[in-house]
DNA sequence: CATAATAATGAGTGATTACTCACTTACAAG
DNA sequence: CTTGTAAGTGAGTAATCACTCATTATTATG
């Protein structure tokens, strides 16, 4: 991939993060990326399809994330690998996080990266372990995945990531 | 209030909401309203200041559903209404609520609506039900109640709301 | 009915938008 | 050196953007 490319696309996923996509001009992403505005359209097409390229690639970075725990069989040790995903999100994966969790209030289209069967895995772990309601229990830990993502991506500095991970294995018998 | 005047923030809400602020362009809001443009900046001055008019408008509806927590006394009582707030979101409020959560992904300016009190109560009634680490004890409420209100408000057919609550009371020994 | 104030219109504004295209530059292979 | 291919430019385009304003319709009050 040429240089310039690369620019393109790591000046567009900080803006469409902070100002999201509808807020980001095309002129805005070139002047960013110290680029002409027609390449932007000679690589991607078109703006949807530079908003593409930035989610294939970070695609990789979230199957990262899950493949691991699809091989986990210890239903303690799936648990605690789901709960602790969003307290490893780190600086370099900081804006695209915030760029996938800011689109799926807008689009459905891009509510795609599917964190469908990792929930389905908890749901099994839960009912190995001798929950009560599974099921809801599998919700819950969505809901708390997603809501210690909002936390973590929005308001870094106002809490501390090492207690409230802590808290929340020991709230699950995970410590 | 005149009547176009509540049409155009009727029409803007569900617009904003659905296709985000900068995705929704004054025209579109006009014709969804059967308004002339004009008449939207006549009543709210520019774009923004529809944006405030309608933020203004739910305010109060969100006060109506914290209001009554801050009276109350008993700390189990306190964490059953904390917990409950997503869960009580209605139809006719739907809208208003996505709006506001998809807005503090945009903008910062707009994560005002100020839930801290709250969480400051929380703390307090996990200090006093001797929970070890109180703070931490907020700081996962409100990841819940985020990750609650996100689920909600995004995918409200695909989940048992009645069964989710309660297995969420138990989880704290209010039921 | 007269008058004033407000509600509402819709054509028009310059600026900005996403996108195109004719053109130039860089570079690698035969 | 030539030639083909991909990279890159920047001026230009039609459409859309938020917003203005002169004008007209509606309503309330004395």
């Amino acid at each position: 991939m040429a240089e310039k490319q690369i620019k393109i696309l790591t000046n567009a996923l900080e803006l469409f993060a902070e100002e999201g996509f509808h807020g980001t001009s095309t002129n805005k992403i070139a002047k960013a990326a110290g680029v002409s505005e027609g390449l932007i359209f000679r690589h991607f097409k078109n703006k949807e399809g530079l908003l593409n390229a930035i989610l294939e690639q970070g695609q990789e970075m979230g199957t990262a994330y899950f493949a691991p725990i699809f091989e986990m069989t210890d239903p303690k040790e799936i648990l605690s690998a789901i709960i602790s995903i969003p307290f490893q999100i780190d600086q370099a994966e900081h804006k695209f996080w915030r760029l996938i969790y800011a689109l799926k209030w807008q689009q459905q289209k891009y509510n795609s990266i599917s964190f469908e069967l990792m929930f389905e895995k908890s749901t099994a772990a839960f009912a190995e372990l001798g929950y009560e309601d599974p099921k809801a229990e599998g919700t819950i830990l969505e809901m708390i995945l997603d809501g210690a993502a909002t936390v973590i991506l929005l308001k870094d500095e106002q809490y501390d990531p090492a207690k409230t991970l802590n808290a929340l294995k020991i709230k699950y018998n995970l410590d």
